[in-house]
RNA sequence: GGGCUCUUAGCUCAGUUGGUUAGAGUGUCUGCUUGACGUGCAGAAGGUCAGAGGUUCGACUCCUCUAGAGCCCA
């Protein structure tokens, strides 16, 4: 035992991370292939590698760690692979604006340099959400710490694009895709975000050819007009029949270009005719197909005016175009009006700005049967064998609902753009023949391969280049169920994984694609059960982000509650499916329960200074409350295990906050305090031994929810070595034996009867050094009983008799079959009295009521089960008898 | 427009396949230097389970509609 003084309260920051440095330098959470034992594996959603940590990540990575540290204390080789990934858009973006400030532009310094400066970024501060993670007391296994631009996952990712490619699932096509100006780059469609917004609705005079007639066109976004090669009217439009055929001059550029007729204008938008602008809509696009427009791209890669649009109007910023079109419109009078109009636009993710549509040549992989014609999904396409798994229940959604947006994204996919125009991330092994004299036709075609080939199959020219685009972030995480597994014995081992723990935002973007590669490139599921976690929220309800200042940092919270009340207080608040409304406060809960936790450890502690614990007293002096205490022990690991096999992990929080206050601390240590202060030293080392034996148990089944005071006080309660953890102990079963239903029964009483003279002492306003006279009238009381009913309600005498007659003015309770009665001659107010019989009689008459209606009801005696009229019929007859007892009570002080 | 959630005590939330006197924490009120803990102990007050129908012997629980909140997709 220690010698020195334990403090009152808990203090996390002493304890926590001692420990981390600690179990870090035994590296306990490291997992080795080991065939005689059953993985459990664990992949982290890798974080940003220039993210910090947020209240997401704390909720996302308590599960996952509770999860790991419960299987690796039943006994499974747990491993939980953390890393992160390159996030290839943002942290592209933060290098240029550093590099910016220092007056350095990309495109200068080149390629090369660029990825350099990427690298030095990614280790200076790459490092920080680990360590953050760290503080959070995850177990992960750090020696296996993957980052997506790794060397040998950078080739995994690159040989799954040539096998890709080879199998005829990736094409490189012209196509008119989402592109961000901010970060001048494709994107996908799902790193789109459509913003309602308000804007306006402009109304353009188009002069028709040959005519003083215009015809007026609505549009949300003028300065496009540059680009109009065409107007667009409904055939069945009665009001411009005539015009159909004709030409317009397009004002501020003079080009003559056609009205035509098309299915696809609404007749009631606008004026029911529309501009079209090929080269920025994709509506527009298809149009312009179909009836063979002209297709003039109006702006550079950032979204600046280019060179085919009129001098005045050139190297303008998209939105002063706009101003400046609308003004120079409004010159030449041919502005009808502009109303106010709202409309959903397509934001960046990352960029943050309005995406652009436009077009270019950009590289995709085919997700389903590309013609729309079949309507299935084959097996030998991508998504087909996805949605299976997901439907047959192969891989599991907790909770469930998640499946149909799973599915209805999956059945209605598209294909997925996966270039992008940045230098950080994996880029794209396919080189192209720049060409000498002797190129054939078959050199424009694309040479694909894992290593940098030397010369051109075709004309052997050694004049190649490499295509400059490198992949979608996501075409690299796609594959961390696995490849974060370097050998092939361990992906035989480790693969398919247990469990993803994800936020349900990334369903699409990661969960899905994940799914797909696995069953690809592996012929297998990637993991068999899919946690999506809540939604973390401020107090009002509002998603936590960074512009809105509503996000705590964690940091500051686990310095000022300690990392294991931080943990708690989140799982607690977190029911699965539902969001959460946090704020740092709350973590006053979690805190709370830790220093319960730690003052029960200190009472224990305090005791086994003066009395000698004995292993083999364990079993010797057992009384009614141990069996008890060991029941309800029992009967917690039952339903915990319950909880934790459906995923129910807020639930299993609750289980054992209420275990371990309620139960253990509430109840049994304050029932073992008569023996411990007794004079029988068997009797004292008996119990503290059988206590502490028990407060083990409770400490472990805490211990994946709140690892580092578990851990200290596992340490303390009894003497054990440094390098020994209670992480890797083994988590308590449920033995049902020790489940005793009669022995709870008999405790609830005696829990009733002190509970009721406590009320009464509450009620009455009788000091608590008081000490009263206490009559019980009942038959079933045992002398143990009755000494524990003694010490708990503070009192010496206690009479029981079931013939009892009560006293003249005592305050009384009736509890079951049993009545209680306090005299209370000279303090008793018995008005006070009096309203508290008349309450609970009227309270039981109000529920007889319900009750005698219910069993006169024939169709109720006939239909309910038995068992259940049965029990309704013994609730009438013990209120009825406790309503006339409790009428003569009243008598009695009238 | 389609889909998915949600609405239970002042606040934050539980409530398993329909059979309770509807629970917990927090806040409120009252009392307490009870030899672990005031980050605590003991007690109390507080709800026509969003509203309206329906199914059923019986609905917080199942169905329909209405109102409100949020998320996702188009």
């Amino acid at each position: 035992m220690q010698n020195k003084e334990i403090p009152k309260a808990y203090n996390p920051s002493d304890v926590e991370d001692k420990w981390y440095k600690q179990w870090l330098k035994d590296k306990i959470f490291h997992s080795k292939v080991d065939k005689t034992k059953k993985p459990y594996t664990i992949v982290i959603p890798p974080p940003n590698v220039t993210g910090i940590l947020t209240m997401g990540h704390i909720l996302n990575n308590t599960i996952q760690d509770i999860l790991i540290r419960v299987k690796r204390m039943q006994g499974f080789n747990a491993c939980w692979v953390p890393g992160t990934d390159h996030a290839s858009i943002s942290t592209e973006a933060k290098v240029v604006a550093l590099l910016k400030e220092k007056g350095i532009e990309k495109d200068e310094i080149g390629r090369e340099k660029f990825i350099g400066h990427c690298w030095t970024w990614t280790e200076k501060y790459g490092g920080l959400i680990i360590k953050q993670l760290k503080k959070l007391g995850v177990s992960c296994d750090w020696e296996r710490e993957r980052f997506t631009m790794d060397d040998d996952y950078y080739k995994k990712v690159i040989e799954a694009f040539v096998q890709l490619y080879n199998d005829g699932k990736i094409y490189r096509g012209f196509r008119m895709v989402n592109w961000c100006p901010a970060s001048k780059s494709a994107i996908s469609d799902e790193e789109v975000i459509h913003k309602t917004v308000n804007g306006k609705l402009w109304y353009l005079n188009y002069p028709v050819k040959g005519s003083d007639k215009f015809i007026t066109v609505a549009t949300t976004r003028p300065e496009t007009m540059l680009g109009d090669t065409g107007i667009a009217v409904n055939p069945n439009d009665k009001r411009y029949k005539d015009l159909i055929g004709k030409k317009i001059i397009l004002p501020l550029v003079g080009r003559e270009i056609p009205i035509f007729a098309d299915e696809y204008v609404d007749k009631e938008f606008g004026t029911g005719a529309v501009k079209v602008t090929p080269a920025h809509d994709i509506n527009d696009y298809e149009m312009g197909q179909r009836h063979s427009l002209e297709v003039i791209n109006i702006f550079n890669d950032d979204a600046s005016t280019n060179n085919n649009v009129p001098e005045k109007f050139r190297n303008l910023d998209r939105f002063d175009a706009r101003k400046k079109v609308i003004s120079s419109i409004a010159e030449l009078g041919l502005l009808l009006k502009a109303e106010d109009y709202q409309n959903k636009i397509g934001y960046s993710e990352r960029g943050g700005v309005p995406i652009e549509p436009y077009l270019s040549e950009q590289w995709f992989i085919k997700m389903s049967s590309d013609s729309g014609e079949s309507a299935g999904h084959s097996d030998d396409e991508l998504a087909g064998p996805a949605i299976k798994a997901v439907s047959e229940g192969k891989i599991k959604f907790h909770p469930n609902h998640w499946i149909k947006t799973y599915e209805h994204w999956m059945t209605n996919i598209k294909d997925w753009c996966i270039s992008r125009q940045l230098w950080w991330g994996h880029r794209i092994p396919v080189w192209y023949c720049v060409g000498d004299d002797h190129c054939k036709l078959e050199c424009k075609n694309p040479i694909v391969s894992i290593d940098t080939p030397k010369k051109c199959p075709h004309c052997g020219s050694a004049n190649l280049t490499q295509d400059n685009d490198v992949l979608d972030t996501w075409a690299s995480s796609w594959l961390w169920a696995y490849d974060v597994f370097k050998t092939e014995e361990e992906q035989k081992y480790y693969f398919p994984t247990d469990t993803l723990v994800t936020a349900p935002d990334i369903i699409f973007f990661w969960v899905a694609r994940m799914i797909i590669a696995g069953l690809y490139f592996k012929k297998n599921i990637p993991f068999k059960d899919v946690y999506f976690t809540s939604v973390i929220r401020d107090m009002q309800g509002r998603k936590m982000s960074k512009s809105l200042g509503n996000s705590p940092d964690p940091l500051y919270v686990i310095d000022e509650y300690g990392a294991d009340a931080l943990r708690f207080t989140v799982i607690y608040l977190a029911p699965l499916g539902q969001d959460v409304l946090f704020s740092s406060d709350k973590c006053e809960f979690g805190r709370n329960f830790a220093n319960k936790i730690w003052n029960a450890g200190r009472f224990l502690m305090m005791n086994a200074e003066k009395i000698k614990l004995n292993n083999s007293l364990i079993d010797k002096h057992i009384d009614f409350t141990d069996k008890w205490i060991s029941s309800r022990l029992n009967e917690t690991l039952k339903i915990l295990e319950t909880s934790l096999d459906k995923f129910e992990i807020n639930n299993a929080s609750k289980i054992i906050y209420s275990f371990v206050w309620n139960d253990f601390c509430d109840w049994y240590l304050e029932l073992i305090k008569t023996r411990l202060y007794s004079d029988d030293e068997e009797i004292k080392s008996a119990v503290l031994t059988r206590t502490i034996k028990i407060f083990e148990d409770l400490l472990k089944i805490v211990h994946p929810f709140m690892p580092f005071i578990t851990e200290e006080l596992w340490h303390f309660v009894t003497s054990k070595k440094k390098n020994e953890s209670i992480s890797k102990s083994e988590f308590p079963t449920t033995n049902p034996a020790l489940i005793y239903l009669d022995v709870e029964k008999e405790m609830e009483f005696l829990q009733n009867i002190v509970t009721a003279v406590r009320n009464i002492r509450g009620e009455m306003n009788i000091a608590p050094s008081l000490q009263l006279d206490v009559f019980v009238k009942t038959e079933n009381i045992n002398r143990e009983q009755l000494e524990y009913i003694k010490k708990l309600v503070r009192t010496k005498n206690i009479t029981v008799d079931s013939k009892l007659i009560k006293p003249k003015a005592s305050a009384s309770k009736i509890i079951n079959n049993c009545e209680i009665y306090i005299p209370l001659e000279g303090i008793i107010d018995l008005d006070i009295e009096k309203n508290r019989l008349l309450k609970e009689i009227s309270r039981l008459e109000g529920s007889l009521i319900g009750i005698e209606k219910k069993l006169s009801n024939e169709k109720f005696v006939n239909n309910a089960p038995p068992e259940v009229v049965e029990k309704e019929k013994q609730k009438k007859e013990d209120w009825q008898n406790n309503i006339v007892k409790l009428k003569r009570l009243l008598e009695d002080i009238s």
